[in-house]
DNA sequence: GTCTATAAGTCGATAGAC
DNA sequence: GTCTATCGACTTATAGAC
């Protein structure tokens, strides 16, 4: 593990802080007081409040489109790519977890550029998902389903992953991954 | 539809904007806006902004747990209970949709006796819950999962249909509890 | 039941000393 | 790079006229 910089720092102390008041509840001087430092120190570190959530969530919206990236150029089949997703998730969610909790909920406070860039990613990462559901689909590999419905029912399990693992750090990093793609791609129930 | 008090109005307005935007983020101005009256003419109706959140959230966790003790009580299978579960979801998604959107992440600015009360309608729920799986999986209807990932999982989708209904307003409540009960249960892969 | 005026506090951010 | 002092805007909520 590197050391972290200063606005590393102060990053992953407001990821805590945001995940756990949300962003516009959390003020600059919680950060502060978090970071064992007065509210205007912080000045010397991030140019604004708003600096610190842009950059939190783009660059994790970066690292799934490039995972994603992997999975879309990786020689596999369809169904292959769809639980290499849920890999995906459950190693970002592991590594990132207060990054990751921000996605469900704060991205409303996204402005600007950094809104755009955001969405951006967002839609990127979603058009390539519904690419593999409808390969999977093809290749007869899954159901005809609702390929929308399945989507959002998929992703929404995955982002709120983050909330589970916080809970239950113990478990293997594989054997989640083997877990979710239990309930999410072969079902609960008995056949 | 009966005709709605001034307050039911007001909470209604509310629920759009806290959805929007967040409960934070949301001032008591901009519910008078969109009310189309000025900020103190509101007190008349409510006490204060965090009441009506109060409210709100409380008022949608008692459906919950009444809809569960219907459920709970009912001449069915687990496995049956189980998929009326997620009927449950999909009503109230389509009845109450904005104010469902506030149970992921608004919970989080409920203070002193109404969080107490929201902590414990969600405990109750998910006790409730609980047990139906682990129902399911004594009667082998379902398999020998990790019970709590799973319903958390299950839960997860449920809680966010609100995000794809508000888009896909049109289909059936049926098809959707249907088309949720397989993604959910049943799983998406052929086999 | 709605308004204007305003209290009392908090917000993000800056100026400038050290 | 950290601090104290502070600005100006915005916050929830109340007082009191109509």
């Amino acid at each position: 593990m590197s050391k972290l910089s200063r606005k590393e720092e102060i990053k992953n102390c407001a990821a805590r802080l945001f995940r756990k008041k949300g962003f516009a509840a959390t003020s600059v001087r919680d950060i502060a007081k978090e970071m064992g430092m007065e509210a205007p120190s912080l000045y010397n570190h991030i140019s604004s409040k708003q600096e610190i959530l842009d950059e939190l969530l783009l660059e994790i919206g970066e690292a799934f489109v490039e995972g994603m990236d992997q999975i879309r150029t990786a020689p596999i089949s369809s169904i292959q790519k769809l639980e290499r997703l849920v890999g995906l998730h459950v190693s970002l969610t592991i590594e990132h977890t207060d990054a990751i909790s921000l996605i469900p909920s704060e991205y409303v406070h996204l402005e600007g550029k950094a809104e755009q860039q955001y969405f951006k990613l967002r839609e990127q990462y979603e058009k390539e998902l519904r690419k593999i559901f409808r390969a999977c689909i093809k290749e007869k590999a899954i159901n005809e389903v609702n390929v929308d419905l399945a989507m959002f029912s998929m992703l929404s399990s995955l982002r709120w992953l983050y909330s589970w693992y916080s809970k239950n750090k113990k478990i293997n990093s594989i054997a989640l991954e083997q877990e979710m793609i239990k309930n999410l791609i072969d079902g609960i129930r008995v056949n």
